[in-house]
DNA sequence: AAATATACATAAGTTTCTTATACATAACAA
DNA sequence: TTGTTATGTATAAGAAACTTATGTATATTT
């Protein structure tokens, strides 16, 4: 992803993020809107990319369509009943997971 | 760490910023300061906690001073000169990576 | 007396990532 | 026209950070 070590364990939320608020997406369009959204800063490798796209579809929470764009393949992914329901999970983790980290980098001052 | 996989890679800053704020600390205490930080959601489970320390004085990022107290060992970790520089980027980095993490949540009108 | 809390440590295995490589088409630059 | 960059997907080898399990030892609580 990044040099920084912060974003491990990070990426199937941002994907499924992405695709709760996109409807479809495919792999190469992620990697250029987390680009866009982090304004260059994480860079996601296909390394990291495909092999948990395709963890996340196996896991039932992605579904996949197969399309010819401009004699091209392209594979869209959306997010599963199932995926949909785990995403309000994720995102509710990655909240506390924020206020927690902050909480850390500021401490309030009953600490 | 903890069921969200959310932390991973963020036991160093953890431990960096906490010894900034502290002057010096020892492990099982640190492991209880996060525990009352996050309320219990983050729990630094001793396999994790003990080689990142080792890890961090390896690269000469920590000092470590033993003492006894109570009959029973502790080593006392501080930051040493280049740890403290080091921390300010850490918590530089943790800054945009939370920064980042919120715009994919909650993105901004320009996207 | 047994269980829990305090305190450190490491080894085996898992997960998630990086790096490298591979294939294929389209567009652009030299 | 030929090489490079962009688009698009994929996997394999290795590194890094973790979990889980285990071990040692003392103090405190039940």
């Amino acid at each position: 992803m990044k040099n920084s070590q912060l974003y491990k364990g990070s990426l199937n939320t941002i994907i499924m993020r992405l695709l709760e608020e996109k409807g479809r997406m495919y792999g190469y369009e992620i990697t250029q809107k987390v680009k866009e959204i982090t304004q260059g800063e994480l860079n996601i490798t296909e390394g990291a990319l495909y092999p948990a796209l395709h963890k996340l579809e196996a896991e039932g929470l992605l579904d996949v369509e197969v399309e010819k764009v401009d004699n091209r393949m392209r594979k869209y992914y959306k997010l599963t009943e199932k995926g949909t329901t785990e995403t309000v999970n994720r995102l509710a983790e990655l909240e506390e997971f924020i206020k927690n980290m902050q909480n850390i980098v500021n401490p309030k001052l009953s600490y």
